[in-house]
RNA sequence: CGGAGAGUAGCGCAGCCUGGUUAGCGCGCAUGGUUCGGGACCAUGAGGUCGGCGGUUCGAAUCCGCCCUCUCCGACCA
C-alpha cells in the first residue's frame, strides 16, 4: 500500500511518523526537497562495502532455526550468554518491525517517549518490586555508593512521571510507549533473541480515570497487537494469562506456535478457549454415585507415593487424595487434591492472595505434625497451617488417603464428612486431553513462543507510588492503569521461525531488510557492472531498497548468501541473459524465474508485480 | 539452582582413552595465477597462552584437582 499513496496522504504519513520506514525513501526526499533542507544522498548499498559476514557452516551454539539463520546471515553476534550485537543486516529488519509498532500504537493515541535505562533502586523498593524481581535484577552502584538498577521493565518510572505530572481527570487518558532496551538477567538465557538477558522490548503504559475506560482501551490495544502481528506475517493465538508477578486482573498473551518456543499454553480443539498453562482450567469429572463408605485404616508398608500406594492397594491413582505442603511468607499451607492431578503454583498462589509460594521442607512438614509421605487432612494440627482444597476433591468419593501415621493409610475419606478445608478452589495443573472448560471439548498442550502481553494493571502501582487524579467530583483517586509489552527482538527471530526454509530466511517483502539484490556475477567486466549499478540505482529511485552484489565472488556464492539473506526478490545480472539484453529476476519465496528485458522500465515493473504477491 | 554435554586457529571438527619430535584436517583469510551462472582450481603464506590456575611427571592438549565460560533438559520466567 505505501506504495501506492498519493502524495498528500504521504506528507500526512509523514508528519505522523517521520522515522517510518514504511515510508519510501524517494518520497522522503521529496519531503526534503520541498523543504529546502538536506539533499540526502542516494548511495548505493554495494555488498562489497557492506558488513554482511555470512557462515557457510550451521554454528554449533544454537539449535533452533532462527537463531542459526540469524548467525549465518550476519545478522547477530554473541557477546556473552542473552547478550547480543545487532548487525546491520538484523538493524534494517527492526527497523521495520518498529515501524510498525510505532504506526499501530500512534493510531490509537500512543505518545513515544524514552525512559532511562538505570533506576534508583529505592524506586523500586516503593512497590516492593526490588524483592519480589530478586535475583533478575541487574545491579550494581554508583560512584555515591547509591544502589541501582537495570531497568527490566517500567511501571515504576512512569509511575513516577503520572504522580507528579498528572493531577486531573481532564488530562486523561494517557497512552505512553518506548522501545528500548532492558536488561533482565534469567537464569536460562536460551535460543538466541527467543530468549535473552539483554533485549529490545516496546512497552506501552496507559492511564485512566475509570475502570471502564481501561476496558475500552484494552479493546483497543488488543486490536492494535493482532495487526502488529498480523503485519508480521504471524499467526499469533491469544491466550488468557495469568498476571502473575505484574499484578492487576485481566491479561493477556499473544502467542505464536512453535515447537521451540520458550512457553506453553492450553487450547481447546474447538477453538473457544486458549490459556497460559499458568491459570488454565479444565472440566473435572464428577465421581458416579456410590454409597459413602466408614473410614477405616490399612497398612501400606513403604509406600511414599502416591503411584505406590494406589499400587499397593489395587486402586487407580484418581481414587486417592494427595497432600501437598507448600511456604508462604504468612503460613504453611496444606494442599489436598486428587492423586492425579498436580497442583498449578500460580494458580495456589493466586487462590491463597499471595506473590510467593515455594515447597515446605520435611522439617517444616513434621512440624505441624504431619508424617511426610502419610500426611492425611485429617486430624492435622490446624493451628497455622492452611488447608486448601482442590475442588477436584468435593465430586470424589471414598478415597484413599494417609492416615498421619508411618506405614498407613486411610480408605474411604469423604470431604467433607471427615475432614473441613479454610479454601475450596481449582489450584489443579490442566492437562492434554483435559476438557474444555466452555465447550467441554479436546484441551491440547501446545509449545510457543510469547511475543506480547497485555495487562490491566488497576491501582497496583498507582496506589503503592500515591500517584491520584482528581476526579469529576474533585476527589483523590488513584490513576487506573494498563500495560503492554511486545518483544521486538523475539518478534525479530519469530518471523524467521515463521518464514524460512532449509536454504535460509524468507522475509514477507514489507520486513525484508533490501526488497531487491541485483548481483552482478561478473563484477570485473565494467559494461555489466554498470549495467548493474543502473538498474540498482533505477529500483532505489522507483521506492525500493536494494542491495548491490557486487562481490568479486562466485555466482554460487553469491546466490546462496542472496537465499540465506531472504531478500525477496534476486536480480542476475550476468552475461548469458545479457547478451540478449536480457536480465534474470527470481523469486525467493518458490525460487520461480523470469527473464526480463534489461531496460530499467520493464525491470521496475516486473520488480513491483514480483513484491505485490510476495507480501505476507 | 539440579541433571547432561562441550571448550584445540575466525568457523566446523580430529587428536585425549593408552603422556613423548615442530598440534592436525576442512572451510575461511592473505598474495600471485588460472577460472567465472547455483558454495571453482593451482601455488605460496599468515594465523594457536590446546578456556584459566594449580598439581602429578624427566616430559601434559592428553592424567588429577579447583575455577571460568558456553550449549541442551529441568526448576524459574512482566
Amino acid at each position: 500500500m505505501p506504495f501506492a499513496l498519493t502524495e498528500k496522504l504521504f506528507f500526512r504519513l509523514c508528519l505522523l511518523s517521520p522515522y517510518s520506514s514504511t515510508v519510501p525513501r524517494t518520497w522522503k526526499l521529496l519531503f526534503a526537497k520541498s523543504f529546502g533542507n538536506l539533499q540526502a544522498k542516494m548511495a548505493l548499498v554495494r555488498a562489497s562495502r557492506y558488513f554482511l559476514p555470512t557462515w557457510k557452516e550451521d554454528p554449533a551454539e544454537a539449535e533452533l532455526p532462527s537463531h542459526k539463520l540469524m548467525l549465518r546471515a550476519g545478522m547477530i553476534r554473541k557477546l556473552a550468554a542473552g547478550i547480543y550485537t545487532y548487525l546491520p543486516l538484523a538493524r534494517r529488519v527492526l527497523h521495520r518491525i518498529e515501524g510498525i509498532i510505532r504506526e499501530e500504537m500512534d493510531a490509537i493515541g500512543g505518545m513515544e517517549i524514552t525512559m532511562p535505562m538505570i533506576h534508583p533502586a529505592e524506586l523500586w523498593a516503593e512497590t516492593g518490586r526490588l524483592q519480589d524481581f530478586g535475583p533478575i535484577l541487574g545491579r550494581f552502584r554508583d560512584r555515591a555508593g547509591r544502589e541501582m538498577v537495570l531497568g527490566p521493565t517500567h511501571e515504576e518510572v512512569i509511575t513516577d512521571i503520572a504522580r507528579r505530572e498528572i493531577r486531573s481527570w481532564r488530562q486523561l487518558p494517557l497512552v505512553f510507549y518506548q522501545i528500548q532496551t532492558k536488561f533482565r538477567d534469567e537464569p536460562r538465557p536460551r535460543g538466541g533473541l527467543i530468549r535473552a538477558r539483554e533485549f529490545t522490548m516496546k512497552d506501552g503504559y496507559s492511564f485512566h480515570e475509570s475502570k471502564e475506560d481501561l476496558d475500552r482501551f484494552y479493546r483497543e490495544i488488543y486490536q492494535a497487537y493482532l495487526n502488529i502481528f498480523h503485519r508480521c506475517g504471524l499467526p499469533v493465538v491469544v491466550v488468557e494469562a495469568d498476571p502473575g508477578l505484574m499484578g492487576g486482573s485481566e491479561s493477556h498473551e499473544f502467542m505464536l506456535p512453535n515447537p521451540y518456543g520458550e512457553d506453553s499454553f492450553i487450547q481447546c480443539e474447538n477453538g473457544d478457549y486458549a490459556a497460559n498453562l499458568e491459570g488454565a482450567v479444565s472440566l473435572k469429572d464428577e465421581d458416579p454415585p456410590e454409597p459413602l463408605l466408614p473410614v477405616e485404616e490399612v497398612a501400606t508398608p513403604g509406600c511414599y507415593t502416591i503411584e505406590a500406594v494406589a499400587n499397593f492397594l489395587g486402586v487407580p491413582t484418581r481414587k486417592t487424595a494427595k497432600a501437598v505442603f507448600y511456604r508462604t511468607p504468612k503460613e504453611l499451607v496444606f494442599v489436598v487434591i486428587r492423586g492425579d492431578l498436580e497442583v498449578n503454583e500460580a494458580k495456589l498462589a493466586r487462590a491463597l492472595g499471595t506473590g510467593e509460594i515455594w515447597p515446605a521442607t520435611e522439617e517444616e512438614i513434621a512440624a505441624c505434625g504431619a508424617v511426610p509421605g502419610y500426611a492425611s487432612p485429617i486430624g492435622i494440627r490446624r493451628n497455622g497451617v492452611k488447608v486448601v482444597v482442590d475442588d477436584s476433591i468435593p465430586k470424589a468419593r471414598n478415597l484413599v488417603a494417609g492416615a498421619n501415621r508411618e506405614g498407613f493409610h486411610l480408605r474411604n475419606v469423604n470431604f467433607p464428612r471427615d475432614f473441613q478445608a479454610d479454601i475450596v478452589a481449582d489450584v489443579a495443573m490442566a492437562r492434554e486431553g483435559d476438557r474444555c472448560p466452555r465447550c467441554g471439548g479436546r484441551l491440547r498442550i501446545q509449545r510457543a513462543i510469547e511475543l506480547g502481553h497485555i495487562f490491566k494493571l488497576g491501582t497496583k502501582y498507582s496506589e503503592a507510588m500515591g500517584a491520584t487524579f482528581l476526579d469529576r467530583e474533585g476527589k483523590p483517586r488513584p490513576l487506573i492503569m494498563g500495560c503492554y509489552g511486545i518483544g521486538v527482538g523475539r518478534l525479530l527471530a519469530a518471523v524467521i521461525e515463521a518464514h524460512h526454509d532449509e536454504e535460509g530466511i524468507i522475509w514477507p517483502a514489507h520486513l525484508a531488510p533490501f526488497q531487491v539484490v541485483v548481483s552482478v556475477l561478473n563484477p570485473d567486466h565494467d559494461e555489466l557492472l554498470r549495467l548493474g549499478e543502473d538498474l540498482a540505482r533505477a529500483l532505489d529511485e522507483a521506492g525500493f531498497e536494494v542491495l548491490l552484489d557486487d562481490r568479486d565472488q562466485s555466482a554460487g556464492e553469491k546466490f546462496h548468501d542472496a537465499k540465506l539473506w531472504g531478500i525477496p526478490v534476486l536480480l542476475v545480472v550476468g552475461p548469458r541473459a545479457a547478451k540478449q539484453n536480457q536480465v534474470e529476476l527470481e523469486r525467493r519465496a518458490d525460487g520461480a524465474k523470469f527473464a526480463v528485458s534489461a531496460e530499467p522500465k520493464a525491470v521496475v515493473e516486473k520488480v513491483r508485480e514480483l513484491l505485490e504477491r510476495a507480501r505476507a
